[in-house]
DNA sequence: TTATTATATTGCAATATTACGATAAAAGAA
DNA sequence: TTCTTTTATCGTAATATTGCAATATAATAA
């Protein structure tokens, strides 16, 4: 069908995936890394930088901003987007506590 | 065009992405917290504890497995599923490495 | 042998994602 | 005002994902 069925899992595990789905797509791991890069704002280069055409980087941009891991600031003509450090650092206990569910187990 | 352009993209980005879009469906991050939970071997019950239909649970099953992340040995007419530890260690670092990217971050 | 049980695969419909050309919108420059 | 620059949105085509009924496969039980 195409559907997820988000309502038969929990608020947790949903939320996880639905992190994970924006990772889940290698321009968006590379929009990320180039942020932190930079260590300061970016604007539009990341079209150049990417390489892929301006409306798909921003499809990937709204993704992120979405789920609140960017946040961009209006620079005069141009966007200045910017890491959203807050809620990358939730992000990151949410998913730290999935990823390290493996550390109590005996499992063969 | 739905084609992801993988080549534009760094081997650790897409690794990355790979991992990512595994756990980007909640089943998935539930039949893990299961087999987590269940901290021993677990074989067809994830059909009722998860409640989508047998193809689907299975179709999960082997998302999970193509990307080494669980494994299944048969035991008798049925097959047990267990996490693969070693793998989902390496995993761990892969994508932890990611994530703590921001620590050396000063951005706005 | 013929059930029975457990899992996988096939085929398909519904929906989602990705990518981009065309265009719109918003702000500053001339 | 008009032009230019930058980013967003719309529309659409191609592909991917999700879910399940039907069926196939594999192993054991009777």
């Amino acid at each position: 069908m195409g559907l997820t069925k988000s309502e038969i899992f929990t608020e947790q595990q949903n939320q996880i995936a639905n992190i994970a789905k924006v990772f889940g797509h290698p321009a968006r791991v590379a929009i990320l890394q180039y942020l932190f890069k930079i260590n300061s704002c970016i604007c539009g280069d990341l079209v150049d930088e990417i390489g892929l055409a301006q409306p798909t980087i921003s499809q990937h941009l709204r993704a992120l901003k979405n789920i609140g891991l960017i946040k961009g600031n209006i620079e005069g003509t141009s966007i200045c987007y910017c890491i959203n450090n807050d809620n990358w650092t939730t992000m990151k206990s949410i998913i730290n506590e999935f990823l390290n569910q493996d550390i109590n187990n005996n499992c063969c």
